[in-house]
DNA sequence: GTTCCGCATGAATCGATAG
DNA sequence: ACTATCGATTCATGCGGAA
């Protein structure tokens, strides 16, 4: 387990060879999308994207935990006035190679990027799938149910006025809308839709996806022994969430000045005890 | 034309072989999940669910004019603890026969069905597909823009209070141009998420979707001359939506039952005024 | 210490232009 | 005909300096 709480350098594909069978007990990723971040990783064409994601997603297979979970957070881009078929297409293909697909869940993007075309509008949301080894999966559902504490009553009470306003226009995910829905109520289940906002004015580390996107599928899918992986690490966003939960984390990118900055802005980061963590959430998915 | 207005009974492929070739502007529709409604379809299990569907859709395709629309609202089962694969593999095999997969909107279902299951969350959003004949169709999307967010909202309210200050200080200098500057800025274009609530309770006739999902695509894609097919009326809600917003309407059922609900729901409806509509509109919405 | 306001910044897409 | 590049379009968010 010389590979736990690292930032590897390397393709994913080859450098998940070294790793063990069914060591891994989640998979959260956000790979390059097709002719997206051609600068950094390339750019992958549309029309070639299934092969080049497939024996990745063999070894991701290979290394997962029976009871594990793989997420994949993608979106087809559009292509000559329609959307690509290679996301359905890699769905189709990886059940075919033993994957099972359990689930989609829906992110809204509330901030979507901007612009106006004649034949169609924003995109607002992108895929998050859920892929499974087996049937039976951890899952620890409570663990993204939503307590109500004094710390939320007392953070409703120093509430702005205007902090009261944005808290309305900010998301929560599916549990719990805005602060004041909680007062009243002990807890509440989630839906399959998660309602976030991009970080895309966020100077320190622009990502990808929000940390409170990994924060939430790791708290659903891990307990504080697990190993989660991120065979696209980028800047780290899914290693420092995972550190932040006290759960052990794996980060790969092909990319070596990536591996530079997700290692920089690990060390920034500490396992937070819990009444931190429920606080950071909050602030994280308004 | 003399389907015109009508509410016919009978299966929507042998019906649609009456039709002549692209004389619809809009088609509409929700068909019976798999395997569910059993009590009125007969069921049509998963896995025979998209050759079910394909002879239907080739009729569609065959009637629609080349500048209209086709919105298909489906959502894949969970069967065997996965999520059914009949809706991608539909929209592959749609696209082989030519229909065009421009887009895919998602609908939120602001209120969706309680429960709890160990392996999966509530399933709150389901696929509004669109397809086309060609890459340009008809859009109007004037017609559909929403208002500004709540940033704006609550900036817009604070310098409204900043202008009333001003106002009586200094007699009208100022005061038109800021507000002027919003009035500019006070709707804009939607995305492809629509948030919108089931419609709960409606005794007089149970839908699979608010009338404000048909309103607003018939907003979106035809104009007032324009004809709006749903080949699976059921209780009428596309072809009341249609007839509130002055279109034409064509409903098909297998059901002689559906149809006789739909026909008398029809009689209730008359087509509203603008600002009638326009309420109407908010009240889908919230 | 708060609150307010200006401004840069995005996993985008289309159509035109150029090689 | 097929690919690469560029300009125009547009809006929610968070940061930082100002009030």
């Amino acid at each position: 387990m010389d590979f736990v709480n690292k930032i590897i350098q390397g393709d994913c594909e080859q450098v998940l060879k070294g790793f063990p069978d069914n060591s891994i007990d989640l998979i959260f990723t956000s790979p390059p999308y097709a002719d997206q971040r051609k600068t950094t990783y390339g750019g992958v064409r549309p029309a070639e994207y299934v092969d080049w994601f497939l024996p990745k997603a063999e070894q991701f297979l290979r290394v997962l935990k029976p009871t594990g979970t793989f997420i994949l957070n993608i979106k087809e881009r559009a292509v000559n006035g329609e959307r690509h078929t290679y996301v359905i297409e890699l769905i189709l293909k990886m059940r075919e190679r033993g994957w099972l697909w359990t689930e989609e869940f829906m992110w809204h993007k509330k901030n979507a990027y901007p612009g106006k075309w004649p034949n169609r509008f924003r995109d607002s949301w992108e895929r998050l799938l859920q892929f499974n080894k087996r049937r039976k999966f951890n899952m620890y559902q409570e663990a993204v149910m939503v307590p109500v504490g004094d710390w939320a009553q007392g953070r409703l009470r120093n509430l702005s006025e205007t902090d009261k306003i944005r808290d309305e226009s900010k998301v929560g995910s599916g549990f719990g809308k805005n602060i004041s829905k909680w007062v009243g109520r002990d807890k509440v289940y989630p839906t399959n839709v998660i309602h976030m906002a991009t970080e895309c004015s966020n100077r320190q580390h622009s990502a990808a996806f929000p940390v409170g996107l990994p924060i939430w599928f790791i708290k659903l899918f891990t307990d504080s022994n697990s190993i989660v992986l991120d065979p696209f690490i980028g800047s780290g966003t899914t290693a420092a969430a995972a550190k932040q939960l006290g759960r052990k984390y794996v980060g790969i990118d092909i990319n070596e000045e990536y591996c530079q900055i997700a290692r920089q802005r690990l060390t920034q980061v500490q396992p937070r005890l819990l009444e931190e963590l429920e606080e950071y959430e909050v602030r994280a998915m308004q």
